[in-house]
RNA sequence: GGCCGAGUGGCGGAAUAGGCAGACGCACGGGACUUAAAAUCCCGGGUUCCGUUAAGGAGCGUACGGGUUCAAGUCCCGUCUCGGCUACCA
């Protein structure tokens, strides 16, 4: 078989591995340098893998195939992310268990990356459905149940960083007196409204068709990002993690990372970090307005401002409190708890209606409506604490009820959102912020046709006229809080993380409600003991959702629901399930130590291997996954169990694969590729080549046929540099001698050496290939092949094409795998020519080319264009103006 | 609407520090080998014009219009197009 034949070869070379543990990873090796590498790992979904996983995959494997060649202690393992929707509706419409469909579907995915030739650690291998590994993410899920947000706290991690803000024990929670006064019970029932997990009745998104609620983060303009399904709004009891604890650090933290800009900017905001003030309005009572204020002033200056309002206030939170002269009206959610008792009776079947038409509309219409404003005038007035003026209070849905305080301070004036309604609905429009006179770049404010949005100075604003917003902003913030009237404020657009999901497929979660005698809950929790987890999933026959937003494991047996605790109480199982998330939040810590049952990582393997050095996956994760990801690490840190605050150093984007024609593949389009075919007709060799040859590796790029078998000739040559095509038996051609090279052919392997390295270090595969295919065309030319240069030329196309790579390194006469030859190096003194070609211009434009030594300086080089017959004959007649000459690069004669 | 990224031959792309634009590959054309084909090997190529169809030469070329510079795909200003993200967060 002398001819290139991939299939023989890489069923050998795999086999190889796998009989003689080639990629078995040992953990620390002190004094040996790690190097953690890692893919997102995929869902294996009943499809099989696509073009678009190897891009990655291969990627990372040339990357520690590299690391290994020059002697770094290599991590690249793989798992899978496979709880999830598909093999649940798989089971509704087959009956098939959820976990036979996922055990088929991993069993596919791992054969395909094995005919890849992936240098995974297969010892590493991970289910996020395997019992063994979900035990932990259920042990996680209570570390961050017994864990409270300590905002004040001052501490120093063992990283060294100093940081305001720890998750502590919830045993460390300082009860307030009056509560511990009450009882254990209360006491346990504050402890719970502190926990970072905790139960919430509030209105969530719940998606009829998926049967389950999802998160904020799983909704695309009101419609479910998986199938695209309609969601509407339900107020329900559901599990939140308090993410927004974790906000500022989350954002901050982020500067260091070796992360792509514009995944830092998503997630930044996605957190959405505002700072302002909150301002209380009281709601005007009777028609006396002054004395109201009055009194209500005076109680506020002895009192200060209460942790809640006081019935009868209204409190608003703004950005812009310079501009609290120019409200008009204020507006409160739909939702707030105020509205009913503000409406007069006069509107209020108006208002009611409204309510009602907003509650059902879902986030969808919301949006749909987002041009034209909608709302209701309440019939109710509040003061403005500032200048005692009664403004009317409206209720409309562009204001949330879910940020902030659910109420705004109106300033048509100065926000285009009010400057819309207010031209609505006829509301007057106050200016009270002015361009700064004398300023040319700033924007005149033209109130007649828009709100001016822009900074300024002040006006109408009595005591305060003239001031510059900033100055207005900090001063009125703190006259606010002397007067007990209004404080400072930060606000989040990042909302707590709703954890719960209906379904089966998912980890239940290990906490029991406690009954009454009636058994009804009483809303308090109690958790499984740690060594009984996992909890497992209770035997089902029948997948077919409820229908209704109660759980699929309601319909589990009274043995998985109920039992009685040793006191005598009776308990019933949480069935609500955890989202698909929670395996992929801490996948790349198990992977470091995934067989302990003693621990979920063992900590001398975490300092050690974290963080991950290099992360490469799709950016469709850049604020699902790695917020979630970093969020559990950082509740992990805070509790000691980790001693790195950030989980991945380096995050790389791959581009995605477009079909043929340029667009998405998708069945529908009919424009997919399917690897196995890539692979039966060309071999893995070839496709994991032409998949980094494509592009650079963050670019989106179409695939082409054509381009395959590109690589896969050039395959071919590199085959018949070494190979004797005509033999009947694998042999060397005769050409391939033991003899010394020449200068030139060192001069071209070292060259080759060089731009190789350089190109894998800065990820750049294709021009590495491209390297590579000029060195094979030069090598192709020259008559005698020293064995040593071609040795030497196979192990820098090893990472990238390793199976043929292992078979010319054999058939050069090595016993044993190339996998840990080391990494050429190249020889800097191999590298300078003797002589350079160096164009000559005349006023910038190339009109001659001359030969001359590498090492001659300026003067020589001039001297040496001067010389050349056609320069001359360019510069017959002129005057030479200037001349620039840069050795080794061009002259330029600027000449007249 | 806002923010980010990108526009280079017939196509994918290269040019790391402002210094020969188009590396490498695909597709295409020509040739060699062959009875023939496949495979392989060699050669060619941005474009317009001048030159007898040749050798050779001149001009124009990195989305478009300006600018800086001896020199711009690369830096600056403006415009257009495409892609991604985001969209009542007060």
């Amino acid at each position: 078989m002398p001819r290139y034949d991939a299939k023989p070869i890489e069923a050998r070379w795999q086999q190889y591995w796998e009989t003689h543990q080639t990629f078995r990873t040992e953990g620390p090796v002190p004094g040996k340098e790690k190097l953690y590498v890692l893919d997102m790992f995929p869902y294996p979904s009943g499809s099989g893998l696509h073009v678009g996983h190897p891009e990655g995959y291969t990627a990372t494997d040339i990357v520690c195939r590299y690391a290994r060649m020059k002697g770094k202690n290599v991590l690249h393992p793989m798992g899978w992310d496979a709880f999830g929707l598909p093999a649940e509706e798989h089971a509704v419409k087959t009956g098939t268990h959820p976990r036979i469909t996922t055990e088929q579907n991993i069993d596919t995915f791992r054969r395909q990356l094995k005919m890849l030739g992936f240098s995974y650690d297969w010892s590493r291998e991970l289910s996020t459905t395997d019992p063994a590994y979900y035990r932990w993410t259920q042990w996680i899920f209570l570390q961050i149940f017994e864990t409270w947000y300590d905002a004040t706290h001052e501490w120093t991690g063992p990283d060294g960083v100093h940081r305001r803000g720890k998750g502590r024990p919830i045993a460390e929670l300082p009860i307030p007196p009056d509560v511990a006064a009450q009882g254990t019970e209360a006491i346990r029932r504050y402890q719970d409204r502190h926990r970072l997990a905790y139960v919430s009745e509030a209105p969530v998104n719940w998606c009829p068709a998926l049967g389950t609620v999802l998160a904020n983060e799983e909704i695309i303009d009101g419609r479910s990002e998986r199938g695209s399904h309609p969601v509407v709004r339900l107020p329900l009891k559901q599990w939140m993690l308090r993410i927004t604890a974790y906000a500022d650090r989350l954002a901050e933290e982020l500067e260091d990372l070796k992360w792509p800009e514009s995944i830092k900017y998503m997630q930044r905001n996605w957190i959405g970090r505002s700072s302002g003030a909150e301002v209380d309005f009281s709601v005007q009572v009777d028609s006396s307005v002054e004395k109201q204020l009055k009194d209500w002033q005076g109680k506020r200056a002895s009192l200060g401002f209460p942790a809640e309002p006081e019935p009868g206030v209204i409190r608003i939170y703004t950005t812009r409190p310079d501009t609290l002269f120019g409200v008009t009206y204020m507006v409160l959610a739909p939702e707030h708890p105020l509205v009913s008792s503000i409406t007069t009776d006069s509107q209020r079947s108006q208002v009611e209606d409204y309510i009602r038409r907003s509650s059902l509309k879902s986030d969808l219409d919301r949006t749909d409506l987002a041009k034209e404003k909608s709302g209701v005038f309440t019939g109710g007035y509040a003061i403005n604490p500032v200048n005692g003026q009664s403004v009317p209070i409206w209720i409309a849905d562009y204001v949330l009820i879910s940020y902030g305080t659910g109420a705004i301070m109106a300033v048509p004036g100065h926000d285009e959102r009010d400057y819309a309604f207010a031209k609505a609905f006829d509301i007057p429009i106050v200016q009270v912020v002015a361009p700064v006179p004398g300023d040319k770049s700033s924007i005149a404010a033209d109130l007649e046709n828009s709100a001016y949005t822009e900074l300024g100075i002040a006006v109408n604003s009595g005591a305060y006229d003239g001031m510059k917003t900033d100055e207005f902003k900090a001063k009125i913030t703190r006259d606010l809080t002397e007067s007990g009237l209004g404080r400072e404020a930060v606000n989040y657009r990042l909302r707590d993380w709703l954890f719960s999901r209906q379904r089966y497929w998912g980890e239940p979660f290990p906490i029991w409600h406690e009954l009454d005698d009636q058994g009804n809950p009483t809303g308090l929790m109690r958790t499984d003991a740690i060594d009984s987890l996992p909890v497992l999933h209770p035997h089902m026959e029948d997948f077919k959702p409820t229908g209704t937003p109660e759980p699929m494991l309601a319909k589990a047996t009274p043995e998985w629901l109920f039992r009685t605790d040793s006191d005598g109480v009776k308990l019933k199982r949480e069935t609500n399930s955890m989202p698909q998330w929670a395996g992929s939040c801490w996948y790349y810590l198990r992977f470091c130590d995934n067989l302990n049952s003693e621990c979920f990582i063992d900590p001398e393997k975490e300092k050690y291997w974290l963080p991950v050095d290099l992360y490469i996956g799709g950016a469709e994760h850049a604020v699902l996954h790695l917020l979630y990801s970093r969020f559990w690490h950082k509740v992990l840190f805070d509790r000691g169990y980790l001693s790195h605050s950030e989980p991945f150093q380096k995050l790389v984007n791959q581009g995605m694969i477009l079909g043929e024609n340029g667009e998405k593949m998708s069945k529908s389009r009919g424009n997919v590729i399917n690897p196995d075919d890539i692979v039966r007709e060309y071999g893995a060799d070839s496709l994991r080549l032409y998949e980094m040859f494509m592009g650079p590796l963050e670019q989106v790029k179409p695939w082409q046929s054509t381009g395959v078998e590109g690589v896969y000739r050039f395959l071919g040559r590199v085959w018949r540099l070494m190979i004797d095509e005509r033999a009947e038996t694998m042999t060397l051609l005769e050409s391939v001698v033991d003899a010394e090279p020449t200068t030139e052919q060192l001069r071209v392997l070292h060259k080759t050496i060089k731009a190789v390295t350089d190109d894998i270090d800065r990820l750049a595969f294709n021009t590495a290939i491209s390297r590579m295919m000029e060195f094979t065309n030069f090598m192709s030319g020259q008559e005698l092949r020293s064995r040593s240069v071609l040795e030497q030329f196979i192990r820098l196309l090893s990472p990238f094409a390793p199976h043929i790579s292992e078979e010319l390194w054999h058939v050069l006469g090595h016993e044993e795998t190339l996998a840990w030859e080391p990494w050429p190096q190249y020889d800097p003194a191999l590298l300078i020519e003797d002589t350079v070609e160096v164009p000559v211009q005349i006023n910038g434009k190339v009109r001659s080319r001359i030969v001359v030594s590498a090492t001659c300086d300026a003067a020589e080089l001039q001297a040496a264009a001067q010389a050349d017959d056609v320069v001359q004959k360019n510069l017959e007649g002129k005057s030479i103006v200037k001349v620039v000459s840069v050795p080794g690069r061009m002259v330029n004669f600027v000449v007249r």
